[in-house]
DNA sequence: AATAGATGTTAATCTAGTTTAACATCATTT
DNA sequence: AAATGATGTTAAACTAGATTAACATCTATT
């Protein structure tokens, strides 16, 4: 049971006491899945907001042709799930799946509405966690509709550096909203440039 | 001052006392807006989150080559704003522009400050607030990728009836990311076909 | 009522990105 | 070491949507 991580990412946004603390972890579960897991599936009710100990994990949304979306890849110390589904509780728009063996801390809905009674301050850390999302989110409308498929490739290696190593090209391809075949494309054309 | 439906919109989500819905209304400013006028400028710092009253507005961003590319209109009981700049008070990504006179009612980034720590519960109003916007935001990068230009704007008529009587043609080509041009060729594809 | 400016349509040409398909490379299993 | 499957590349033909440009319609102002 490794959860340094968790409280220590907490307290970058709120100062927890002993006993508070001790309570958030009664209310958690720790929990691992192997690589190609689903932590979350499209058109379940997403039953819990994820921390991410070790591993990675993609967030996707399978279109009507049966084409996967990538609209996220999760890391050590980020979180995952579907937050849409969670918040509201209704089915999911996406998959999250491992890419990696995964360790993560899970909060249910449940659990989690009991702590804000309990701890009214995680109101606060929880607006603030869905309110970077949510900023994440509209910077990637503005790059999908104001950028080219290459100039969103530089971003994205320059941006998540880690991420562009650890994972294959062709979910790449399918984050940044191109086919396979055309990333090949970009990468050649940037390394004839130079 | 028209205050009601902001009152009648806050107790959607939690009852306030007289006591608090009084401190609440000494910390908000009624605005009015003309047509054409800007509530926030791209690049500026966004300083208030506003509450429609009556009218309507864009929020659009333009990109290097000038194009505008519109994300969301709104209207009477509505929120308006750069919310992402609000929020982390950095340069906003965004203009709103009234597209009608507008009468709002803005709450500055001190004030709603201020308005947590006297009355911890609206930290739940506004974190539901953020909730709804990134459903939202998610939804729609669900859409962009996953729909043709002619779905999101049988949609769009679906979902906003009002706004597609209310908006010229060429802003709502914008919102749903293609040109005028196109739009037109997709409305007259609809109409032929019944 | 005439002019100007804002909005909408149609049609030809063009392009960013897709599709298909053939082949290359690498790791894993038998 | 051979076979299988997963990943990556290249190139030709194709398409959704953009661009350009000419014209139509509708206001609002003088």
């Amino acid at each position: 049971m490794n959860n340094k991580p968790l409280l220590d990412y907490i307290n970058k946004y709120v100062n927890l006491t002993i006993e508070e603390e001790t309570l958030l972890l009664s209310k958690i579960v720790n929990r691992n899945y192997l690589k190609n897991q689903y932590i979350v599936q499209q058109g379940e009710i997403c039953k819990s907001a994820n921390f991410i100990i070790s591993g990675c994990t993609k967030t996707f949304h399978m279109d009507l042709e049966g084409q996967e979306h990538i609209v996220m890849f999760s890391i050590e110390d980020w979180w995952t799930s579907d937050l849409g589904s969670f918040i509201t509780q209704t089915p999911a728009d996406f998959n999250v799946q491992c890419i990696e063996n995964t360790q993560l801390i899970q909060f249910t809905f449940d659990n989690l509405e009991a702590l804000y009674k309990e701890i009214p301050k995680l109101e606060r850390l929880f607006r603030k966690i869905v309110e970077r999302a949510f900023v994440a989110s509209q910077k990637r409308i503005i790059r999908n509709f104001s950028l080219t498929a290459k100039e969103r490739y530089q971003i994205f290696k320059n941006t998540y550096p880690k991420i562009e190593q650890r994972v294959p090209q062709y979910m790449i391809a399918s984050y940044l909203g191109v086919t396979k075949e055309f990333l090949s494309k970009i990468k050649s054309q940037i390394t004839q440039n130079q």
